[in-house]
DNA sequence: CAGTGGTCTAGACCACACT
DNA sequence: GTGTGGTCTAGACCACTGC
């Protein structure tokens, strides 16, 4: 914050003073923020300072505030409330979790089957095999956590997926606590362990079942089911998950949009 | 642009006069710049007017077109070129190409295996089924254009698609016309027809492959392919392609990405 | 050089939420 | 009422493009 901080130097339009930084302003308060959100100086669910206390703190206008504000907005990292300020994004809300699970039933309204039961088939702690290591940014054999699960809907099991964590982010989670947190699992992500994740790549493939996936989803081997690959950052752009899933698509589709 | 036009009644502060709108100002402005959009005064690739032209014509200020255009911006609509003004959006840029081909190479860069093989199997006018009709905003046994092709990618045979489009916007399309077109579908729409696509929703499942598809895609019957089923909108979300696909994902995968 | 979009400021008023 | 984000204006200067 010390050297490319707006706050001095530049008397009226924002010149950014001396060497390192050369972006608008707007970018380099959108940068500061950024950076609170992640040291978790305002946690998700937060009220953060209004943009007139913000405009103050930083010595540019309100204008300029509300741009950068407008661009978190934009990409889901803080939600703005008309009359009441803007708030840290966070993945408690039913609202948020369209976002990232993308499986629905094929009839029936968003939601309308109720929440997925979840069974957490394993959870163990283990050293990283070298393509989970590269992808979490990792050295091979360093520790991760590996999850195994299934989620079923309306007692029929859909989705069976495997999930790689960093170890040393996630030290003490165990198949009993995900167990008995009820909901999505990155709002535990969040709450338990100060992990937000904030965006997400997949890679989608039709394969056919193996034996072991085709016993824990209940279709006959061969059958053809949704692979999806996961990659899911947190603030920075710095990989927190890797996750392998496979997906029935019998009775629910994969929903994109194009745009 | 009558009833609820900004340029009228109100002196400063926008209130949009009468009875009608009650949008913000920039919304109404966006709404304006959408109908000569729809209207075709300003096609694919043109030049729109300048923001202070704009401006003076809607008696606004600047700042108001700017958050007008903003938003079409953001929305791909328009593309906005530093020094050189805002253009009307076009899939005749390799760019746009990949927000809707989604399928890509596990290894290789974007476009390293150069572009697609195109083959047209064939192309005829119809009855629109009930299922196509309900999709696309007609009626049963309305007429629509049927397209079948093959795309394939250094010779492999990758993507068997089905395409409905209605008859009464597509006159005159033919395989031949199809075929002597190099390029995007969505270009030769834009260029032949007026019709430009804006947005697309997507449902993604695992099939077994069926005795045709495995045909023209040269695996072996009940391989797992890709199901892909595409509605595309153009302007004001109106429907105006339904697309059946089934892709190999063998040596591709479709990307997503979540935020 | 003139013209365009991009950034920044300052100040006004509106719509909404809480108290 | 007070405070918040939301809209709108007016004017300044910057950065880029093409003549």
């Amino acid at each position: 914050m010390a050297t490319q901080a707006p706050s001095f130097d530049e008397s009226q339009i924002g010149d950014a003073s001396a060497a390192p930084a050369f972006s608008p302003l707007y970018q380099q308060i959108k940068s500061l923020i950024l950076q609170s959100l992640q040291a978790g100086h305002w946690k998700p669910g937060d009220l953060i300072p209004s943009e007139i206390e913000l405009a103050a703190r930083f010595r540019v206008s309100q204008g300029t505030v509300r741009k950068a504000i407008d661009e978190l907005a934009a990409e889901h990292l803080v939600v703005r409330r008309q009359g009441r300020g803007t708030f840290v994004a966070t993945h408690a809300e039913q609202h948020v979790q369209f976002r990232f699970l993308r499986l629905l039933p094929d009839h029936g309204d968003l939601g309308s089957e109720g929440p997925a039961q979840r069974s957490i088939i394993d959870c163990k702690r283990q050293r990283a095999p070298a393509d989970v290591a590269r992808t979490l940014g990792l050295r091979t054999g360093d520790a991760v956590l590996q999850v195994r699960r299934v989620l079923s809907f309306q007692g029929v099991p859909t989705i069976l997926e495997d999930l790689w964590l960093p170890g040393s982010a996630f030290k003490g989670l165990t198949a009993e606590r995900l167990a008995s947190h009820q909901g999505a699992m990155y709002a535990l992500f969040e709450t338990e362990f100060g992990v937000r994740m904030v965006r997400a790549d997949e890679k989608l493939r039709a394969v056919a079942a193996d034996e072991q996936a085709a016993e824990r989803l209940q279709v006959t081997p061969g059958a053809p089911l949704l692979s999806v690959e996961r990659v899911a950052y947190t603030y920075q752009d710095a990989p927190m998950e890797l996750r392998r899933g496979l997906y029935r698509t019998d009775t629910h589709h994969y929903r994109n949009s194009l745009s």
